[in-house]
DNA sequence: CCGGTCATGTAATCGGTTACATGATTCG
DNA sequence: CGAATCATGTAACCGATTACATGACCGG
């Protein structure tokens, strides 16, 4: 099982949109795909390079000294592709808030409220960065063929902030009811 | 920052409900964790044995030989509640399947509704095992205490699931309206 | 000129998984 | 007895983050 890093269809997802530099990658990487994706400089460029070795990308200098431009190769179109339609393999879920709140009976109903607010904050939050990135493809030009796609990953963020919401308040209501016993000590089976 | 892994987390929450071998905390954190977390064996043993060292856990001897029983202890549970405190730090979102869709024109429609469909078939498998750990938790005797954060968990993952189910339809309702231009072609930029 | 942003890259480290090795116990 | 399950542990590896080092360019 050649297990490719999912960096590489990152990267390789992101230059099939149009030529970058890592630093430009990143940048799109974090402010249109943050929702669902984050990578970091220690990854990309390391990636970027190796990307650059299999014949995927070219690297051409800018008109700024220092600075790289990336462009995909037809092989690298092919690989995104290949990527692309590789059966999905389950990822492991990894909810800190989750684990917190199952073991919450050692943490007390209050200290478990106040996480669950900051969730829901957090999901309204979300909620309004979704309405400004929808307000953003939906204006620029260039990028028509994509934009009904980048769309569906906004929808999917939509659903999900809701229904974080959702179990927010239901949870906070239920919350009220629970018993105060264990919460600020440390004693108490 | 001292970062504390997430697995020791996960491990002394595990014994705060009872003593157990390693093997029979992954077994839990598998079939009761499974929606939100996951350890692996790797990962828990030698968490144990630092956790032991650092006076968290006390380990014992079972009937069976070769097993262990691990118990927590006083310093323990204080370990788990000061970490149960400690402030939620952001996790770094990494889905899958939105990123392949987020690339989806280079996929095509029809493969991309394959991916949604799996994706929605999945969670209705989720809602399934949601209701049978529901009863199973509903009727078993001596964890009255844990209960109802152990629904709380629960709940959340049904809201997601319904979200993901919900989504998931729009999407496949909407992908059919999408123009078949790359379909299964590697051309076309 | 100085601070902020753009830009690249590496080294140390980490958290975690996989694969492997080993062996006891239980049940058919 | 043999297979499945219970049980423990380690070594190799991997993907990724963090911190650090460096420097160009631009605007005030």
């Amino acid at each position: 099982m050649l297990r490719r890093s999912r960096t590489r269809l990152a990267v390789l997802g992101a230059l099939s949109v149009e030529p970058m530099t890592g630093y430009a990658i990143r940048e799109a990487i974090r402010d249109v795909l943050g929702h669902f994706w984050s990578e970091s400089f220690g990854q990309i460029y390391p990636t970027l390079a190796s990307l650059v070795d299999d014949g995927h990308l070219t690297k051409s200098p800018t008109e700024r000294a220092g600075a790289s431009q990336y462009t995909l190769t037809d092989s690298g179109r092919a690989a995104l592709v290949a990527f692309l339609s590789e059966p999905l393999e389950p990822t492991r879920p990894r909810d800190e808030l989750l684990l917190r709140l199952f073991f919450g009976r050692h943490l007390g109903p209050h200290a478990c409220a106040a996480l669950v607010t900051e969730a829901r904050d957090a999901a309204h939050q979300r909620l309004n960065s979704f309405a400004a990135i929808r307000a953003e493809i939906e204006t620029e030009t260039g990028y028509e063929a994509d934009r009904d796609y980048w769309k569906l990953t906004l929808s999917a963020g939509e659903h999900a902030a809701h229904a974080a919401i959702a179990w927010a308040e239901e949870t906070l209501a239920s919350l009220e009811g629970f018993p105060t016993e264990g919460e600020n000590r440390l004693s108490s089976s």
